[in-house]
DNA sequence: AGTGACTTGACAAATTTTGGACAATATAGA
DNA sequence: TCTATATTGTCCAAAATTTGTCAAGTCACT
């Protein structure tokens, strides 16, 4: 999800993954993996990415927490209903 | 939030932490902790206890998951979003 | 002061997650 | 076919997180 999205901006730039990858100082293969979801960005990465892609910090950031929690719950029952509970509880 | 939900059942079943402990085969520190949100509880123990206090599987699944949700997202920005995000990507 | 119930903090042990290196493979274009 | 780019899997070590245990502590009551 936040992966495709970067894929997109980079691609729209038409960046390689190893000019983005040598820019963020990570492995090529590395980003590879987090732009198809396999491995996560650190928060830093989504912030300078940002930058670069001069997109809303907070568009991209909002991404990848969305990420996290999917994954949190990835393979568990009741998943529905626990978003929305937790979703209650904040406001 | 699940641990305050156990602890009512506990003592509306008058059962001691120490009881309820030996039954889950844990620490009574432990479970103090777990009731009150230091630490938390393993899936299998939601289960056991749904059991011990006849409550529908589900409920308390859901809480915990709720539980595991907000844990992930407390101290981060734009939580809001990302839940109705998540929420909105798991329909 | 003594007792029972519970809480708390410190700590080590166990487990999971992470970042990175590397090699093999795939894919597309000249 | 040769080359550049990207993908995928596996391995490793470091870092972070979780887990369990224990001892000491609080609190309320008698």
């Amino acid at each position: 999800m936040i992966g495709d999205k970067i894929r997109e901006l980079r691609e729209a730039n038409n960046i390689l993954l190893r000019q983005l990858a040598a820019t963020l100082e990570m492995d090529t293969a590395m980003l590879s993996k987090m732009e198809r979801g396999d491995r996560y960005f650190r928060k830093e990465d989504i912030v300078a990415l940002s930058k670069i892609f001069k997109q809303p910090q907070k568009d991209l950031l909002t991404l990848w927490l969305a990420d996290k929690v999917l994954k949190t719950i990835e393979n568990e029952e009741h998943k529905k209903q626990a978003l929305e509970l937790a979703l209650k509880t904040l406001k």
